[in-house]
DNA sequence: AACATGAGCAACCGCAACGGT
DNA sequence: CACCGTTGCGGTTGCTCATGT
């Protein structure tokens, strides 16, 4: 059973905000499933680990967001949508629960009128038929990756920040020519080799989840995480690859 | 002063992903 | 490969407080 009778719930003591904390300090922020009964809590793991993520924790930034923080916020979540853990991740102090809220109360009503004007100016324009790469792992048997040159320019920038520019110059750098799929050279390989993707990616997080011990390729979750949303609205992949890359991912 | 309403925030819930067996 | 326990995430709820009437 998730919730043992008796569980305690709602808002969180000072008492029980000391116990909390003086068991996170001395036993380290794991093993969630334990802390409820290390630190003499009747709460649930769930509750101990958002109080502790959300409030407890050393570091937390409070009070109201600033200029710069919104701006990358409404940035990030072009770039991502909701995926709140992620954009938390690119603002100090923040969580993902207080971006979340912020979004939700300040920044989600501004944004929808804007969307419905970009939906009715999408409309008047022609559609194309736009594939939009997804996070994908791949097998190194798929034949058609031994074509390195597919993939050949996707580098992200030397600079890790989100600014135009560099967001420009690696566009640049991906569709440039149209290279993409039919040029000689190669940078990317197997994971683990010399000439990886980088393993981080633009919004320096670590990528290529459950790719492991380098036998796997990841090679669209990369360019996928890259893709600024708007940006996808004008790119029509089917140009740059052949049918069956297109199907595979499409998934 | 009393009540209604809305904003802001903390916390809960359900689910998917992950890792171990 | 299936199962199970655990973790982490995003959506949602509900409480508190400020403001308006």
């Amino acid at each position: 059973m998730e919730r043992p009778l008796g569980v305690r719930k709602g808002a969180w003591s000072e008492e029980e905000d000391n116990l909390l904390r003086k068991c996170i300090e001395k036993y380290g922020e794991e093993k969630w499933h334990q802390v409820p009964l290390r630190a003499g809590l009747n709460r649930c793991r769930k509750s101990c680990r958002l109080r502790w993520l959300n409030y407890l924790k050393p570091n937390i930034k409070r009070g109201g967001f600033e200029a710069d923080e919104v701006d990358l916020i409404l940035r990030l979540h072009k770039l991502l949508g909701n995926r709140w853990s992620l954009i938390a991740g690119r603002l100090p102090g923040r969580t993902a629960n207080d971006v979340k809220n912020y979004w939700n109360t300040h920044l989600r009503r501004k944004t929808v009128s804007c969307d419905e004007h970009l939906k009715e100016k999408e409309a008047k324009t022609h559609t194309v038929n736009i594939i939009r790469p997804r996070p994908r792992t791949f097998s190194k048997n798929i034949k058609w990756l031994e074509d390195k040159s597919i993939f050949q320019n996707i580098a992200q920038p030397e600079d890790n920040s989100l600014c135009k520019d560099s967001e420009s110059v690696w566009w640049e750098n991906v569709l440039g020519g149209k290279e993409f799929g039919q040029g000689a050279s190669s940078s990317v390989g197997r994971l683990g080799e010399e000439q990886q993707l980088p393993s981080k990616n633009l919004l320096g997080e670590n990528s290529s989840p459950g790719t492991t011990k380098g036998e796997e390729y990841n090679v669209f979750y990369e360019v996928g995480q890259f893709l600024p949303s708007d940006l996808w609205l004008d790119v029509d992949f089917s140009d740059l690859l052949n049918t069956q890359q297109q199907q595979f991912i499409l998934g």
